[in-house]
DNA sequence: TTTGAAAATGATAATCATTTTCATTTGTGA
DNA sequence: TCACAAATGAAAATGATTATCATTTTCAAA
């Protein structure tokens, strides 16, 4: 049983509270943080144990993290140039809300991602 | 572009409408198919991109395949079974077409996935 | 029937995230 | 200082997925 090294979730805060393993470690290698690969994927576990993140997945399966008190939002990203925009989803909480109350599920959560081409591309 | 080899299919329907590719494949040999890891790959995805399967993801990141119906649906899955509902998203796309619009995107799509536990479980 | 281009196939190697191993370092209490 | 448990991280192992590429199959036209 390992405790997380409290760099890794200083690391995840300032990525945006959004982030996969890797990145957590190529952000922390970038700014000169001496940690390997290991340590980063076993902290970030150890989190995901304590419920302090939450474990989603990209849509290659990539394992990505989320600290679990950053406000909930969704992507609007670009298929073409990859830009990135966060935008709310109120409308999302309560369909999905009301989906699971519908068919008995319970502690539900969920992943919306909306996908096109911007204005620019 | 290639297409789907029918024996693929065949067999995910065959295995209850829900396997990874390499439950896929074993099936197959365990069958005594002749058929290379490589084609049961590549029919898969056809399928996905012909939207006669949908791709979904186990807890541990695998892919899963699954049977679905034409029309377009989301879905609401059991994080301990697997079990799994296809729903209505008429608020999605709703959502979607507003945020899109709102941000000067088109062409859009969407993903959206409600998990959680199920009554049974 | 023969031919040839395009599509399909599959063995093999490459990729890439993640996990395991294990030797070394570090922290801590006696 | 000593002993020991926990933490660390480099390197190897694992396992799914994808890329390569030579070979085979399909099939329509000659």
């Amino acid at each position: 049983m390992s405790r997380s090294n409290p760099r890794v979730l200083s690391t995840l805060e300032r990525a945006g509270g959004f982030a996969s393993a890797q990145e957590v470690y190529k952000l922390m290698q970038r700014e000169g943080e001496k940690i390997g690969l290991t340590t980063v994927y076993r902290s970030l576990q150890s989190l995901v144990d304590d419920k302090i993140v939450d474990l989603l997945r990209r849509e290659d399966g990539e394992a990505i993290y989320r600290l679990c008190g950053e406000k909930h939002h969704h992507h609007l990203v670009c298929k073409s140039c990859g830009d990135t925009v966060e935008i709310e989803g109120g409308a999302i909480e309560k369909w999905a809300k009301s989906m699971a109350d519908e068919h008995g599920f319970r502690d539900v959560g969920h992943t919306a991602e909306i996908f096109g081409i911007c204005s620019k591309c």
